[in-house]
DNA sequence: GTGAAAGCGCTAACAG
DNA sequence: CTGTTAGCGCTTTCAC
């Protein structure tokens, strides 16, 4: 990488003169710049970025911290933090916590050290399940702002995105009442994280209300082979017209299992899943969605975070919430 | 942050003492080291990451460029490489190219002034679609090395990491056609890149052996509807009894789509695809998959990249080729 | 108009 | 044993 310093060696002018010429300052005579920028243009000159970084204490970097790359909700917020990170001319250094609580600590650790300017995370599954939060508060209050999405720790003081989790599940059961269905079951694989938990909520509110329906729940765990679980659990429970699920892939699996059982959907059961557009291809009839916007979420993320550290941190904390939207297909009534 | 330079102050020492205190300088009375050690832990001392690339010329960070965040296989090697990289003390920037080349060329400038040490990347359709490769080319020769993986460039000279992509669908098809099956068709939705048509030619390769099979393909695009195109495929090419998927989705669709016409599978049609294992939950039976080790190749790229920068680029260029396997259900005949 | 010098935080060669 | 100094690449204030 050729430096300034090279630059100004070849030129036979000064340093300075060198970096005010490529800075359009008002000093450098016009010739002067003209000749500089010419050769910076012919050599491909890049002001040093981890020299800029030093210099104006600011790294132009966001840390992320995802607990699950795997999961298409969050490698879709990832990519939009990406994106508009990028439109804000900012980097971003992407840990992956893997649901530990450990490796969240660490990669907050190892990245407050000066190589980022703050971070964007969603909180690991064991950090939820032993709520603990020391780590996230000693960030903040180490000069470094956290904007957390989706699963959020609700007693750190920060800006969050959030999705409207319980009024999901409870517009999607309550649909299904509509429909008549007396029989509604919930799965989820996520009953531990905060979001799961208010998926579950809102889909028993929504029951609690009629009256009539106990809730039948299913609760599965990445061991459980969830083809078998599901058949299981319909067998057992005769007559489930109805399935809410809370993760992305036991919609489709409800569907495939009871048309593999010889039900007729959305005749004799409706389904409504949190998948994506490209997992609802894989029932048929296509699954039901409720969508989270992952797109929204990420770039809202982003914006907070980039608004907070150019204000310096001193505003209030602000929670944004983003509604998800529900995208009807063959496995509901009409 | 705390500073070498207020540790100094505090303790009433030279920021050298201090420096070469927490560096465990032989130099050093033992006395002072405790002093400075205990200072250090008390305000929690880290070295400011930024200074130190600067002064030792490399960040210890490495550029990932992937195609496609929402790919599952691709997150899976990005998940491995974050994992490799932080095992052996690097960080990860990631940006995403979104199969685009202008972005990609961006993301590789942009990280060439001195954000990173080297590059991991897998190339963009685009890119490879209009067969571009200088932005390669210069990166290299810049002093900045770039392991590609899974999608490659030939014609540029660095290490790489690919899949027997023409081998694992030709002994797929071979399978087939050994269960006695007499219209295998191939799936794919990418068609326009190198894995795509290595895989396309190891399945035209086996059926031309035989000699008594023309191929049958559906080629599909992000734009249509997957189910539609297939069934409609099923349709019109009656008697269809096998299936290679080249893409993670079309599998499933198509063992979805079989059942739905009142096929048995396996007695009427076997299907094999490049899914994961969660999306190989999506049908009835399960799905026959061809296992890239996505794992694998993120490691082999880390320990590659890493290997050569400690090197100094100065090493002759290697290819290493990670075998796929299939992982059989009863989405084919024993 | 141009250049010298200081300083961001750190390490390391050299001096005492 | 400890301190001084230079320098990584850059911006910016202040002299000339």
């Amino acid at each position: 990488m050729v430096t300034l310093k090279q630059l100004a060696k070849e030129l036979n002018v000064s340093i300075s003169t060198v970096s005010k010429a490529l800075n359009n300052s008002e000093e450098i005579g016009e010739e002067t710049v003209k000749r500089v920028k010419e050769l910076a243009a012919l050599y491909n000159y890049k002001p040093n970025k981890v020299a800029l970084s030093l210099k104006q204490n600011k790294t132009k970097t966001i840390g992320v911290i995802i607990p699950d790359i795997l999961n298409h909700f969050l490698s879709k917020v990832l990519f939009s933090i990406e994106r508009e990170a990028t439109k804000h001319g900012y980097n971003i250094i992407t840990c992956i916590s893997n649901e530990s609580l450990e490796k969240e600590k660490e990669s907050l650790q190892l990245l407050a050290n000066g190589s980022v300017d703050g971070f964007i995370l969603s909180v690991a599954k064991e950090t939820q399940v032993k709520n603990e939060i020391e780590h996230f508060k000693n960030t903040i209050s180490n000069g470094l702002p956290i904007v957390m999405f989706d699963r959020v720790a609700h007693d750190v003081l920060c800006d969050k995105v959030i999705v409207d989790d319980f009024e999901a599940t409870y517009h999607a059961t309550k649909r299904m009442i509509g429909e008549k269905r007396n029989k509604i079951a919930f799965f989820s694989d996520i009953e531990d994280l905060s979001v799961g938990k208010l998926r579950e909520r809102g889909y028993k509110k929504a029951l609690e209300e009629i009256g009539n329906q106990a809730p039948l729940l299913l609760h599965l765990t990445n061991k459980d082979d969830p083809q078998k679980k599901i058949k299981q659990f319909f067998k057992k429970n005769k007559g489930i017209d109805g399935v809410i699920a809370a993760d992305s892939s036991s919609g489709v699996i409800a569907i495939n299992t009871a048309v593999n059982l010889g039900l007729k959907v959305p005749k004799d059961i409706s389904v409504i899943g949190f998948s994506s557009k490209a997992v609802s291809n894989h029932s048929i009839p296509k699954l039901t969605t409720i969508r989270q916007h992952a797109k929204e979420i990420g770039a809202s993320a982003t914006q907070l975070l980039i608004q907070r550290m150019q204000n310096n941190g001193d505003e209030d904390v602000k929670t944004k919430i983003v509604k998800t939207s529900l995208v009807q297909t063959k496995s509901v009534k009409k």
